[in-house]
DNA sequence: CTTATTGCAAACGTTTTGCACGTTT
DNA sequence: AAACGTGCAAAACGTTTGCAATAAG
């Protein structure tokens, strides 16, 4: 896994690369990916660094911002909750999907190689040029059955 | 392929066994999806529904009802395009999944048996009841390249 | 005649935007 | 000093809801 030090000066470079400018509000949501391994709605980070950091001001329009220029980026990714919105995480690690709770709204990463092939093959087909793919599989948890 | 009028009586005895009316705006909306093999927003078949038949009131809201009906019963189901909302098609067919070209906007379908066979073998392992799987394909597609 | 359904408009939750002010370069 | 980023509040967006009027059973 990559270090903080090195994904920050990774971050201001693309910053730098494209006349952007490096910010508290910036740092602290690239910080808070960092650091918190888990799946969180705009809404979720904005409370949290607001209340964790009562010194820097913080705005939810920021954090949208933010999350989108990470996510363009490639450090961050999200996945989409239809009409209850999205939910990032950083989005440095190996490509991997997900199986969503419907119950309890846990979310579970998985790799499946099988299915990365496949998928190549299915574009190779449609002469498709994939840029991404998601795949969710929606459920029951074992806790919640 | 299902006849139409398979699917209307269908569509009856389910709203029958559960107590709900046939309505005018319940028929124009599944014969929309009938006869139109394509992806449409609830917007886009509120306005054509209504600009096609200027002697039958309808609602945005009697839409989403509709549609949610349907999906609910299995008739008609859906892809999410995060915040810019659901798109809607007819339910009926095999199962299957979507490559989604980026610029043109275009939805190709397939089904591909590995992949269905390899998201139950994950289910499986992760101790999790599967109730909905989906597989979106983002890219070019062949005319957009 | 009872009950479900409708259209409308208002409300909703998430996300985006315009703008004057602040910060970074 | 110039340019970009910020917070705020207002607007936008797709969707849902309350309600009185209407239509189906």
């Amino acid at each position: 896994m990559i270090s903080y030090d090195k994904l920050l000066e990774k971050f201001k470079n693309l910053l730098k690369n494209n006349t952007l400018k490096f910010t508290k509000q910036r740092e602290l949501i690239l910080k808070f990916l960092y650091e918190n391994d888990e799946h969180f709605t705009p809404e979720e980070i904005y409370m949290i660094l607001k209340k964790k950091n009562p010194d820097i001001n913080i705005g939810i329009a920021t954090v949208y911002r933010t999350l989108t220029l990470l996510e363009d980026a490639g450090i961050a990714s999200s996945i989409s909750f239809g009409t209850q919105g999205k939910k990032y995480e950083l989005g440095l690690k190996k490509h991997h999907d997900h199986l969503i709770c419907t119950t309890c709204g846990d979310i579970i990463e998985f790799f499946d190689e099988t299915i990365e092939m496949q998928q190549e093959k299915i574009a190779k087909k449609f002469n498709f040029k994939m840029t991404d793919h998601t795949m969710k599989i929606v459920g029951l948890c074992e806790k919640c059955q």
